[in-house]
DNA sequence: CCTACCGATCGGTAGG
DNA sequence: CCTACCGATCGGTAGG
């Protein structure tokens, strides 16, 4: 059963590597979509218009290309969170700071955003990709020292357990992934303003 | 209560429902564990000490199971919401009582609450399973009505955009299912401290 | 509840 | 990148 639309693809000349990251966004896409699991490689290669047998040209096996859309991303995210961490800013300037780049990347690199904290089961079982649950265990601990500092400082208050409300934080920011669309009725500016007031202030008016 | 719908669903088959229960809360566990589509049938047998094939003795599908698991769990929730949204209290004491009920329900039928949390996407592409989807629906504007209340009695802020506000409390909560274990080092009692004393007061000291 | 299967789909491969 | 497969696993079934 021949595809006009495949042959159309095929006949277009393409260099190796370009047709290789075309398809490494379609997997991408579909990863975030569906879960890497339950992606299949069938669909990958209807959506890249060649059969599934195919992508074995370009990549030796699905993890291969999980690993090489996954491991790029993380470890840069993670340093960044460091460098936020690290800065001279008060601890609120720094939350505020890391708040707002955890969620400026939800509209920069959504689907991978969506891959790494959706498939955290997955990662974790995975001895190949111990590297994600890793680097969101040093994640938290990043997140854990900013509020202690705060706490340290007298700027966050002392009452509350700060496990519970890194878990809370963590959850909030993660939880956004699954509901935020950048071309719904919110901007990311008001998710951004809305969960740092509602962090920092509460329900209750001052 | 449960105990009289599942009296009147199979009450032609008394002596053998012991079994058929047995089986159910197995296929809960796995349900809740590894997902509703990642749980196979034949892990749902091994656990039970049968066949894969002999579960169709007892059910004629594996919706069927899921369905009987969901069901009677979802429509009480969703009155429970209700009872409390409509008490007499005000804004603030309702939602303080709702967040306490949802957390509560996370360690009485925590794999429940998974289920219906984590596989929202396969009950919102599954016709049979829309009620799932509708119940969160009508679950979200239960929540929003009370966030409403307590901003037009000015007991809530009335700057912070309630969308997103409901949005985060409700990912607070089902982000909860994922991380709290009744036997870890926290009570469920400081988890709804905690979550009660951020989502009201914030970070910042009064 | 078991035996003995079914067609569909999974990730992956040999050879061109 | 295609053809033509592979063994494993999926949900489910007929007959006892």
């Amino acid at each position: 059963m021949p595809k006009e639309v495949a042959t159309a693809e095929r006949s277009s000349t393409r260099r190796k590597s370009g047709r290789r990251e075309e398809i490494l966004q379609i997997a991408r896409t579909l990863f975030a979509e569906k879960g890497f699991e339950s992606a299949s490689i069938r669909e990958i290669g209807d959506a890249a218009g060649i059969l599934s047998g195919s992508l074995y040209y370009h990549f030796a096996t699905k993890d291969d290309m999980l690993d090489e859309l996954v491991r790029p991303f993380v470890l840069p995210l993670l340093k960044q969170y460091e460098v936020i961490a690290h800065s001279d800013a008060d601890a609120p300037d720094r939350l505020r700071q890391m708040i707002q780049f955890g969620l400026q990347n939800l509209v920069q690199e959504p689907d991978l955003l969506k891959i790494v904290a959706n498939d955290r089961k997955f990662f974790a079982k995975s001895e190949r990709f111990s590297y994600v649950e890793e680097a969101w265990q040093d994640i938290f601990q990043i997140w854990y020292g900013v509020l202690q500092d705060g706490v340290r400082q007298g700027q966050f208050r002392s009452d509350l357990n700060l496990h519970i409300t890194l878990r809370m934080i963590i959850e909030l920011l993660n939880g956004t992934v699954d509901w935020f669309r950048p071309d719904g009725r919110f901007t990311i500016e008001q998710v951004i303003d809305t969960q740092v007031e509602l962090l920092f202030g509460g329900l209750t008016p001052r």
